[in-house]
DNA sequence: GTTAGCACTCAGGTACAGAGAGTGCTAAAA
DNA sequence: TTTTAGCACTCTCTGTACCTGAGTGCTAAC
């Protein structure tokens, strides 16, 4: 069904309400707050065709009407008017992408942390994977008799490290022999090469005993394996409470324990199942979660050769017009900002 | 007022049945469970008494009785059982600490993990200070012509990295230069010792440009800082749910939000308060958070020369006896097994 | 095609009665 | 003197009935 100019305003109209009020919208609230011209009667005629047509939902007889699922997908894909960022959010967005240092996992949280604050919603990220990222340097550093640490810099910035107990003592000789192997050997290979097959073949090559050998190949296994599969990590879980929706503890109950730790795999999975554009996910089309109430909308972020997803999580009666321009402005600056930095 | 034994042993029976079961105890409930040898018209007699002493309160007048504040306080200083670990949760225990080459940080949340889930309340902790920790290392390692990451090196095996993002190329020599100028000056130095103060006097006899020294003295400045005054986080925020008490949706939303992490410089300050051996916070006593509905057990542990806390929040109506056993049992083994690993 | 008017529906609030759990008191028993 | 049986009393909770208000859908007139 092609819907007439005004079916769409009205539609608009409602949602936009909706979204405002968290209250099912009646036909003379929508004359109240909209310059329709035209009687509450015909609005009325109007939304029972727009609900017979699927875009609507009453939740009883003598309710107003609240979008379906349908309702909020033609809203994101053709109704919504664009949020324009205030000043004020501008300015607050270029402060977090321009502090100095930012060690990489450290930028991408204070990110999703400064989106959350704005859009008043729960902020998804993932670390950045770096599929293609290249092991720099290698360093073992002694620090008793009995403990070494592990030091491993990759081309995007990020240290990965581990504390080895060895069972008796190294000299800081042989540690030191040992890093240079390893930094002959390895250093400038892209990480995903590091696996256990290629790192086992290796093994005769170094003139170094296996207690000590092992667990360094160990680590480097274990960074290569996890590069790939990049983590999740959430800012501004509670900001969920400030939506009346979740006013109710079942609800609450299920929104927190979907981000619980526990569940990061899904939620990876979940996120990494989106396309290369800002894309919503409404309601039940989260096959994950498949709540009816509670929608996403990822994005995709790139520092370098460094990707990720930034999302927001809240209550699919979700300010998208705002969220979607917020997410899209962000994520537009971030390469620049980040990489611009790094360039001039 | 000298609690008779029978007296005693009523209150004991109360607050254990009042934990078990999150209701009001009435006097015939009491009869069921507990072999008291006495009519529910006596049980009532001595509740009467134990109420006017202020050891019990009533929700209303044709309700059981519940604990008051000093109810749970006698009952946690004198009466509870001591709860013995089944075999089961001692394996559990030992199997975590026993992971081989933890890191440190990582270690305690995983500890932090493990006892939230044995005991099924939201677990705390800080970070491992490392007040008389001493610089082991700095590196300094290019990654590309704008580029180069810091690393420093404690000798409690923690390992702080920062990138920098200089303005200018640097030759790898002059990187080289400037590591082997700090460790010569700053390394075997406690950390404490690194503070801004020191660190300008010290200007002057490294011969390298500001531009670059000052992002490296800038970090170390901030580690030193950073590792006196410790972090705290969490695990298992979302155990709340499990006890009815928090069916009540602001409840919830109060305890969660004092978990948030923008709060956590008032936690760190609770759990400071704390003494060195296991301390019980029953609701009001607790002064930061001032809610009579929530409680902590707090512990300390010690790895090494670092220290931290472990500590449980939960309702008032809390398994103090589990709680206190478990955290007990767990900080003696902590020291024993971490550092038992290192010296055999 | 639009609108005024009106009957109809339903959630949510208030009022009230009855059931159930538990208490406190009294008088008798131990 | 302490304990206990018995009973009246209190208060919450549940279910039912009723009322109100918001909003709809339909009809007939514009």
């Amino acid at each position: 069904m092609e819907l007439s100019d005004r079916k769409k305003k009205i539609l608009q109209a409602i949602i936009d309400d909706y979204i405002a009020s968290a209250e099912p919208v009646g036909s003379s609230h929508i004359l109240k707050n909209h310059n329709l011209g035209v009687s509450s009667a015909t609005v009325r005629n109007e939304m029972a065709s727009l609900e017979e047509a699927g875009y609507l939902e009453k939740p009883h007889t003598s309710a107003g009407r609240v979008p379906s699922y349908l309702g909020y997908r033609v809203y994101v894909d053709q109704l919504m008017d664009r949020y324009r960022l205030s000043v004020n959010e501008i300015n607050q967005i270029s402060l977090t992408l321009h502090k100095k240092y930012l060690e990489l996992n450290n930028a991408i949280r204070n990110i999703s942390d400064m989106i959350s604050l704005l859009t008043n919603y729960t902020a998804l990220y993932t670390t950045p994977s770096s599929d293609g990222s290249v092991l720099m340097n290698v360093k073992l550093i002694p620090i008793d008799d009995k403990r070494f640490v592990m030091i491993l810099v990759l081309d995007n910035g990020s240290v990965k490290n581990r504390t080895v107990r060895t069972s008796k003592l190294y000299e800081k000789e042989v540690l030191e022999k040992l890093s240079n192997y390893l930094n002959y050997h390895f250093s400038g290979k892209p990480l995903s090469m590091l696996n256990a097959e290629y790192l086992d073949n290796q093994k005769s090559i170094i003139p170094v005993e296996s207690a000590l050998l092992d667990p360094v190949f160990d680590f480097m296994i274990d960074v290569s394996g996890e590069t790939n599969s990049m983590n999740v990590d959430m800012t501004g879980a509670t900001k969920i409470f400030n939506h009346p929706e979740f006013n109710d503890i079942d609800r609450t109950k299920k929104f927190l324990n979907f981000l619980n730790k526990d569940n990061s795999k899904r939620i990876k999975e979940l996120l990494s199942g989106t396309g290369d554009s800002t894309s919503v996910i409404i309601g039940d089309e989260n096959t994950v979660l498949k709540d009816k109430d509670i929608s996403l909308v990822v994005s995709n972020y790139n520092i370098g050769n460094a990707k990720g997803k930034l999302a927001i999580i809240g209550p699919t009666r979700m300010d998208y017009s705002k969220v979607v321009s917020t997410l899209d402005y962000l994520t537009a600056c971030i390469n620049d900002v980040l990489n611009g930095e790094k360039k001039t």
